[in-house]
Order: structure tokens, then C-alpha cells, then sequence
DNA sequence: TCAGGAATCGAACGGACGTTCCCATACATA
DNA sequence: TATGTATGGGAACGTCCGTTCGATTCCTGA
């Protein structure tokens, strides 16, 4: 048979996007030192070595739901930064996108948040070199932004990683059940981000528009994102 | 000899503390679940079951590492909540005072963020209820800062979650070398907290002043914290 | 000087872990 | 129907882990 022939390739990519689900939920539950291929065995209804086809190592495991995450974040994140809007609208949209995708892909994100020294060698350089490039894109749409509205002084990197901190902090604390919806929090914290809590309402917020829909009202794809709200693509 | 007698206690605190120390600087560079007794062992030049006179379990270990760090933070927190200054001088301190012992305890922090599934039962029950009552703090700050500076529509739980979330991302960026200053630092997340990354400096920013001294000279002991910036006392 | 608790140690136990070996089945193609 | 590749499993290997046991040394108070 041909490689990568069709009904076969799409089997297997099935079959490791479910593995990689349940491993990421067991991942941000038990923590990657915490937790055990026998759990993600037991999770999956594998055997272990049947899952030892689908990843070489359990480090690779750790370093595909990264990745992936990685990848859908720096995509969209790109297309926003090279959208033709307003720096501040720009953010914006950078922040709806990454606060949606990190609500929708709950797991992978906090296994990404809090499994940052997990990887080794060469897994860790290629998570490493994304996740360098993907700060780097909201940096320079931090020195746009300044540049653009002459904010006073400002550091952009101090400016993006204390956004990055608030966002990627959700996970520690957000029960859906007792605090806002997920597109409330996003424009409380973009309003906390672009004025401040003394922020007396004086500016406008920053008007949401259709081109990167955030959330749709049946709950569907974030339109960045690939797929369909599942586990990382 | 009198139980509690004064060097041999002191003896035994001493001792716990150089063994906290040293674990929570291996529990931040491996996580708790990727370290292991064996190496407190060696960094500590202790043997296994001399470590277990002074801990039941490992998790009891973990436990007494965020025990003492959430402690002494409530304490200071409470301090700043109770002194007779304005709600936005108060909210400073707190930013200042969280900071600055986040930055001097980076290890012992740097677990507490990370760990924070790592504790069952009664362990989990006593690190929890100290942080709910350290969020309380801040969360009522906050919510008599919108009262006293009649800011906008604010959730004060929303901002300070966003708030901690600023703050306790930092272990995972933060350099010395590349980074600004410790000092500057915390102006620039308190600035972006109090008026945003929009603000175009038209108001005056916090003062310092010396009742609650932040980085004396000497890099000596901050005023709220007992002890002299070493491991958590 | 000596009793007795405080402090510490070497050695081991039982278990869980990541990983691998070798074999069985499913299935598309020739 | 034959056959090779993709897909999966049972059982084990060697290692490291947290913890404990029994014994020893240290030190202080009488």
C-alpha cells in the first residue's frame, strides 16, 4: 500500500488526536511527572504498548500537545498581527483569540501554562522556539500600540508577558459556574489591560467586529481555529 | 531536658529551614512530582530516613514550603488592609509587598503556583483555606477601591485573579539580566493595573513612601517580612 | 559519669514506572 | 487466495521511587 494513502493516514491521525485529548486532560489533572502512560492506557483502552505505536516517548507525548497548541496559536496569531486593522483593535482580536482558544482547549493550555520545564533537549528547543515566536508576535503588536497611541513609557515586553500572565493564569482559578462568561472575562480583562481598574468608562471599549468571530452563538469553532472546539488539531 | 528548651529547638527550626530551602529549590527546578527525596538527600547531605525525622511524608513537605510562604503573605496583607492609608496606596503596597517577596522567595513561589493539585486531603484543606483568605484580601481591596475612586463597572474577584495572575506568571519569564529592575518592574504592572497600557502618564502615579519599605539599600529584610530574604522563614 | 531523649544513618521493602520484546490480528493490494 | 504492512496486545525487564526498620551516635541535664 502507498504510504500515507488516504483512509489510512486519516485513521491514524484520529487515532492520535484522541490520544493526545485524553492524555492532556489526565496531563493537567495529575500533572506529566503525576501521571502514567498505564492512566492514559486505562483512559485511551489501549494497552500500553499499543499506544508505544503512536509516540516514541512520553516526553514526545508532552511535546505534541504543545506543539500543536502552539502551532493553531501562532497561526492565528499571525493572521491577526497582519490584518489591516487599528494596533488597539489588533490586540484586541489577539487577546479574544488566545483567552477563546485557552477556554476551549482547557487542558492542553494549563498542561502548556504549568509544564514548561517538563521537556528536554530537543522536544524543548522546538516548544522553546514557538512559544519565543508567538510572544514575539504579541510584543510587536504591544510596540505598535505604543508607537501608534503614544502611550507614555512602556515596556513591550513587560507590557505583553504581564498580559500573557493574566491570561494564562485562568486556569487556576476560572469555575464557569460562579464567575463571568468566558466573553465577559475576555473584555474585562482587555478593558483592565488597555485603561486600567480606575478606568472611569471615559473611552470606548474597544468595538468587536465579524471578521474574527469570537464566539459564535451556537458555541462552534473559534473562526481562527481549525476543527471543531475538540482537542487541539 | 525540657521539651521545647531554647538551642535545641532552635537547632531543629534551623535544620527544617535549610531542608525547606533546598527542597523547594529542587521541587521548582523538577516540579514535586519529578523530584525526588533521594535528591533533597544529597543537596541537604543528609541521609533518606535522617530527612524523615523532620517531615511524615513528601507531601507534608510541600505542604510546610507553601504553609510558610501563604502565612507570612497573609500576615503582611493584612497589615497593609488595616494601616489607616487610601484604598490606591493600599492596593499599592499590596502589589509591592506581593512582588517583593515573590521575587526574594522565587522558588518557594514558583512551586506554589505551580503546585496547586499536588496536595490531597487535609494538606490541600490547610495551603487552600490560607489562599482563599490572602485572595480575600486583595479581592476586598479591590472592592474598596471601585467604591472609594467610583471606577466603572468591575468585577473585583475578575481584577484580582488578573491581578495574581500579572504577578505569579513572572517565575516563568523573569531574568535579572535582561529584565528591568526588580523596582521598576513592579511600577510597571502596578501602572498597567491602576490605568492601563493606554495611559498617556496624565495622572501622577502611586507614591512611595517609607512605612512599608520596599528594597532598602542593603537588599536587607523587606520591613513586612520577618526574617532576612532568605528561604521563607 | 551516665541515663535518655534527640538526631542520624545504612539497608532494605514493596510497588509503580517507562519502555520493549515478541507475537497476533486486520486489511488493502497483487 | 496469498502477502506485506499497519495496528494492536500480554507479559516482562530494569530502574527508581517513597517509606520504614533497627541500630547507632550525639548531646544535654542531673
Amino acid at each position: 500500500m502507498p504510504r500515507d494513502s488516504g483512509s489510512s493516514t486519516t485513521h491514524h491521525d484520529e487515532r492520535l488526536r484522541e490520544i493526545l485529548g485524553h492524555s492532556a486532560r489526565i496531563f493537567a489533572e495529575k500533572g506529566f511527572d503525576g501521571a502514567s502512560i498505564r492512566e492514559i492506557s486505562r483512559a485511551t483502552g489501549m494497552s500500553l504498548a499499543g499506544l508505544y505505536y503512536y509516540f516514541r516517548t512520553k516526553e514526545e507525548l508532552l511535546c505534541l500537545i504543545q506543539e500543536r497548541c502552539l502551532a493553531t496559536l501562532l497561526e492565528s496569531g499571525r493572521k491577526i498581527a497582519a490584518s489591516g486593522k487599528t494596533p488597539r483593535e489588533k490586540v484586541a482580536l489577539f487577546v479574544r483569540n488566545h483567552l477563546g482558544f485557552f477556554l476551549h482547549n482547557m487542558n492542553e493550555m494549563k498542561v502548556m501554562s504549568r509544564e514548561d520545564t517538563a521537556l528536554t533537549a530537543d522536544y524543548e528547543k522546538r516548544v522553546l522556539d514557538l512559544k519565543r515566536l508567538y510572544l514575539k508576535v504579541l510584543v510587536d503588536l504591544v510596540e505598535e500600540l505604543r508607537r501608534h497611541e503614544r502611550a507614555g513609557k512602556l515596556n513591550a515586553r513587560v507590557a505583553a508577558l504581564s498580559l500573557f500572565g493574566m491570561m494564562n493564569w485562568i486556569y487556576a482559578w476560572y469555575r464557569p459556574d460562579r464567575d463571568p462568561s468566558l466573553g465577559d472575562l475576555i473584555e474585562q480583562m482587555l478593558r483592565i489591560f488597555f485603561f486600567g481598574v480606575l478606568d472611569r468608562g471615559a473611552e470606548d471599549p474597544v468595538a468587536e467586529d465579524g471578521l474574527f468571530e469570537c464566539f459564535p452563538a451556537d458555541r462552534g469553532s473559534f473562526a481562527l481555529w481549525p476543527g471543531s472546539g475538540g482537542p487541539v488539531q
